[in-house]
DNA sequence: AATTAATTACGACAATAGTCGTATAAATAT
DNA sequence: ATATTTATACGACTATTGTCGTAATTAATT
């Protein structure tokens, strides 16, 4: 089996996870601030829900006293393969087609992006021998 | 603003919701037996479920005393387009292509389905202006 | 009509998720 | 040294999810 059985982050866990992954290693300060862009929350909620994710090892941190830095134990490709086979099976049924056609009918593809695929898919047709 | 604000559905609901769009409208009976083809649970566990789900009105129901058939509300498209654009934005930070890519280089997606693809994608070239 | 079988209603409970308030502790500034 | 600010620790609470057991109801059999 290739993806591990890596225990599924909830929702606020996952966006934590994104901004360290973007960010780390940082601290809960500029978490907090990056995830308050996007919805309210105090900062003690953000605080607890690291303090949860570090004793699950979900993340771990550095330093000591006042200045702690934290960074993701999960790779964000480890996570995104795990999620996705999830995802397409109980919303998709499994059919990464009808996933990917979801994803480019919605209009909100480029040409760039569109050239930008076939010549992924054209790569891919060349090594599969 | 396209997905209008659906309360995601759990992950069991889902699961619900996917048996009756493929044989809505049914039994509570038979919705838990197909559930029980993946997964172990009680049949009150099912029918609480579904009774839940009435409530919040993501599934109605016709009939009478012993014998309902339940529906769901919501279109598979629907929740597709709206749980799509949750995970894109939580998992593939919003790109589009790098879940379609992800989604390709799984090495799980045959040459046919590569064909259809492709074909899709000139098809939208065709009618992008 | 009485018994049996199937279905629905309801209540309860544990686990998880999300949220904060308050108390401590550490660093900084005065 | 003290006061002030800023972080961290910790406990608590609410809502949601997932799971059932048991009771009540309805339909079908005898």
């Amino acid at each position: 089996m290739s993806s591990k059985n890596i225990q599924k982050p909830s929702e606020a866990e996952l966006e934590i996870l994104q901004v360290l992954w973007e960010n780390q290693p940082c601290s809960v300060r500029l978490v907090h601030e990056q995830i308050s862009k996007k919805k309210e929350v105090g900062y003690t909620t953000t605080l607890k829900q690291m303090q949860r994710m570090l004793e699950k090892t979900l993340i771990s941190r550095q330093g000591s006293g006042k200045s702690f830095e934290y960074s993701a134990n999960i790779s964000q490709d480890n996570i995104q393969a795990s999620l996705f086979d999830k995802f397409l099976d109980t919303t998709f049924q499994g059919s990464a087609m009808g996933m990917v056609m979801h994803a480019l009918g919605r209009g909100k593809t480029s040409p760039e992006e569109l050239e930008e695929l076939r010549a992924f898919l054209n790569k891919m047709e060349g090594e599969e021998k």
